[in-house]
DNA sequence: ATTTCAATGGATATATACATCCATTGAGGT
DNA sequence: ACCTCAATGGATGTATATATCCATTGAAAT
């Protein structure tokens, strides 16, 4: 449902939104996060051509969150990390490609009920409600 | 949330709940299924192992449901080939190990609500259920 | 008994998500 | 100018889910 990268990103968000004036390291991301550096490194950069995040190199530099990004959707992240389908499904829970509300499935009622209620999540949670 | 595997196994039993009473080979179940053979002669043989299919090997062999098969929820699917951590969720969207009630992280509630939604929805379908 | 059929089971291959390594770039301090 | 710091980016490694291959076993037909 959230692949363990976008949690990743959710969390380090997260981070991000409690301080949004300060810049940090990646290594104090990591520290806070429990995300292995290197790995978080691809992620932040993500983030950063995503426009969610701004970075500076060198001396003094580290990673801030972008200024309106706390208003944006946890769906948004969702959407980088996991792709499109992830954050708007319309799919069926056994896989049929032929799923419709014509001709549902077993579950297809149970399952739009859940859909639904993720979907809500995800857009309802913004960035800034992350925040510790 | 149902990995391939799983969902394969549903639409083999969704099969073979069809037609309780002939005995399938394991070609005719991939042909109707389009699961590719070898593959899903392992599912088929964890689904025996299980006590959920019946089978019989040589000439006029094939598979069949288990007579009391059909009244078992999805749930006991899903924990065969996904274990009961995605069968029984008590995770937190977020992947934090202390989130609860007490504690409870940004969507702590909404998901709750996810997670119910897909308990009842894989305790009240049953195989039966699936059959076409 | 022999042949044929189809499930069983073990070993191997492929794809993808997750993770690591290291060389390069750009920015600040001295 | 030079050094140090920290992000950037490319190449590589590892784990797991998915898929394939083939030899073996058991059962029915002849």
């Amino acid at each position: 449902m959230i692949s363990r990268t976008a949690r990743y990103a959710l969390h380090v968000l997260a981070i991000l939104a409690a301080r949004p004036h300060e810049r940090l390291r990646g290594e104090e991301v990591a520290a806070a996060t429990g995300i292995p550096v290197n790995y978080l490194s691809k992620i932040l950069n993500q983030l950063r051509k995503a426009g969610l995040v701004e970075s500076r190199k060198g001396w003094g530099g580290g990673f801030q969150l972008q200024a309106e990004a706390g208003q944006r959707p946890i769906r948004d992240v969702l959407v980088i990390f996991d792709g499109l389908e992830s954050a708007d499904r319309h799919d069926c829970a056994l896989g049929r490609p032929a799923c419709d509300s014509e001709h549902p499935c077993a579950m297809h009622d149970e399952w739009a009920g859940v859909r639904d209620g993720f979907t809500r999540m995800i857009t309802a949670t913004k960035v800034a409600d992350l925040a510790d």
